[in-house]
DNA sequence: GACTGTGAAGCCATTCACAGCT
DNA sequence: AGCTGTGAATGGCTTCACAGTC
């Protein structure tokens, strides 16, 4: 079993098997096939077993996977063996939604801070969240040992909040700003950008009508 | 020049190109090499001379590329010459908050019809509109030529609310449930997974603890 | 001298096909 | 007979390197 170099799409190919196997195995079934999970999150049987194949072998020749047991490897595999705590900066509609969202407790994401430096926005509540001004991210990512940061700022303040977040000792950010963050090699970025989004369905609409 | 097959990474950049172009525009930058786009936006400079070849010869050899021009063509590229109207369906806090997201606008797109159908939500008013029942979208679709949807219900109603939109007339989904949907092949649809996102983050975490 | 456009090379991910278990 | 795990083949995207142009 080597962990060397996996591609990310297989990361991201986990999470959605994982995700399906928490089905899976709350409707009570017991072994499932890589055809079977394949068909239910629309790949290809192949892709399912070299991807799996690159953490461990997990299934049983001739039978296939027990569901509960695969769950727990993938969920092990991302890292969704216990909590991790989040903290959200910017305040507005997009971080208040995110703040909200029951796809992350679910996944056992916690988010334990909102941050903005919009005064009109401080002291706003948001669940059971008060949001805080940027001056108390420092403090309330050491007391909750927060690793990731989720940025909904607007582009020009993205850069500024991404520092603060790393100096804070975040080391990995969800960036929903569309601009491209500089940050140290140590800290991992993700962006979410949901204009570009749009814009590759609008490019294939065009393609289509020659 | 021909436009047969295009990378689907090829796309995601160009409209990050065309954003970055749009700043250097405003900016009073009338030439801008390859080299100074692929710094603005984190790629290689070759990366960016063979997107932009897929689709023609833009530059001058020895000179660079006109800015304004440049970006007039990603624009036509990425179908954004002209205005999209789009729908969303789902009016919890995430589809309001897509509503009210300015990024859209800025590059387009209109948001014409907000759906659900929670009682408690339909009536409720966003910007300068009010959440309607889905009976009504059929109507708005066909009224405005609306091509796109979004899609933020819950994943158990990811499908019906996709079936809804594909039988109004809809040729393109942005997909916000945690859920596989199968649409006709003449629909496009790409999916935004948060929590997905967010578990690329963990795993990376967890690999470099070691 | 500077920079684009592009064929060729290199690299990475997916698919194939089959040996190995049950 | 059925299904996994995997080396080999394929296909596709990115990088290289240079000819062509200003």
């Amino acid at each position: 079993m080597k962990a060397l170099k996996i591609p990310e799409a297989t990361i991201v190919r986990l999470s959605v098997y994982s995700r399906f196997l928490e089905q899976a195995d709350k409707k009570g079934i017991i072994t499932i096939s890589s055809g079977e999970i394949a068909a239910g999150v629309g790949v290809s049987p192949a892709q399912v077993r070299k991807d799996l194949a690159y953490f461990g072998e997990f299934g049983t020749r001739g039978v296939g996977y027990n569901a509960k047991d695969l769950l727990k490897h993938t969920l092990k595999i991302l890292g969704l063996n216990g909590k991790w705590t989040v903290v959200v900066v910017g305040a507005g509609n997009l971080g208040s939604a995110l703040v909200s969202y029951r796809g992350f407790r679910e996944r056992g994401f916690d988010i334990t801070g909102v941050f903005d430096n919009d005064l009109t926005k401080i002291g706003k509540r948001l669940l059971d969240l008060e949001v805080m001004g940027t001056e108390r991210l420092e403090q309330v990512i050491n007391d909750n040992d927060v690793k990731i940061g989720i940025l909904t700022v607007p582009a020009s303040a993205a850069q500024d909040a991404a520092n603060l977040l790393i100096n804070a000792g975040v080391k990995a950010i969800l960036n929903f700003a569309p601009t491209v963050l500089s940050v140290p090699e140590d800290v991992e970025v993700r962006d979410i950008d949901l204009s570009t989004r749009l814009e590759i369905l609008t490019f294939h609409l065009c393609m289509r009508e020659k």
